[in-house]
DNA sequence: TCATTTATTCTACATTGTAGAAATATGAAG
DNA sequence: CTTCATATTTCTACAATGTAGAATAAATGA
């Protein structure tokens, strides 16, 4: 039952990476999907999507350096690879199409 | 743990139904959709999302006069509600606000 | 060493996604 | 009226994704 397009949340995780670059990591991701969306994330599901993410290769990480300014754990920073940009590519195509033609966010019903 | 936004798949029927209007009923959402995406679809995930959505008020069905010409089963036809309008235009934003100003279907990597 | 801070990891469960076989309802043919 | 072919929906079971929050870890400075 292997998928190769996002879950909804994937999605928004994904261009979280995007935008923030080099930024990315747990914490952030949540901030800036919070502010960007107005919705509450918890920590666990940011984290779980990734390592879901990741083992399927659609991002990396790394461990960054231990050098945090007011103490604090290192950092675990991400990236979106070749896969993951595909993926996100496809779902952003398949949205699109299916949204053509339709007004969306102006009078739907 | 309710959701008020949309799930990938779900999302995508709600744009099926305001792209079928009249004609939405299951058969024809599901093929609606494997034209215009590209992915085949199974039936049971067509209607599975369609009954849930519909319990949560997102969308309503009513049946179609017996009056087919070849034969066949009366069809479900189903239409958005404002709460379905609403979940919908709230993912078409979260995913926009959080695309805004990146590269997402060139060279993304 | 302890308190504080920043961040990640873990565990458990809810919701959504998926597949395909089974069932239902019709019209047409015999 | 019985059977066949057709169109469509319904059902069942399981996989993948989404979510929550407590627990844990690692660093700093007093």
């Amino acid at each position: 039952m292997k998928r190769d397009y996002l879950g909804e949340f994937e999605h928004i995780v994904l261009l979280a990476l995007l935008r923030l670059d080099k930024q990315a990591y747990g914490m952030r991701i949540r901030q800036e999907i919070e502010q960007r969306t107005g919705r509450s994330v918890a920590i666990g599901a940011v984290y779980a999507t990734l390592d879901r993410m990741e083992a399927k290769g659609y991002v990396s990480s790394r461990l960054g350096e231990p050098t945090a300014e007011r103490g604090g754990r290192a950092k675990r920073f991400f990236r979106i690879e070749a896969e993951g940009a595909e993926a996100l590519k496809r779902s952003e195509e398949a949205l699109s199409r299916m949204r053509l033609g339709v007004r969306v966010t102006r009078g739907m019903a």
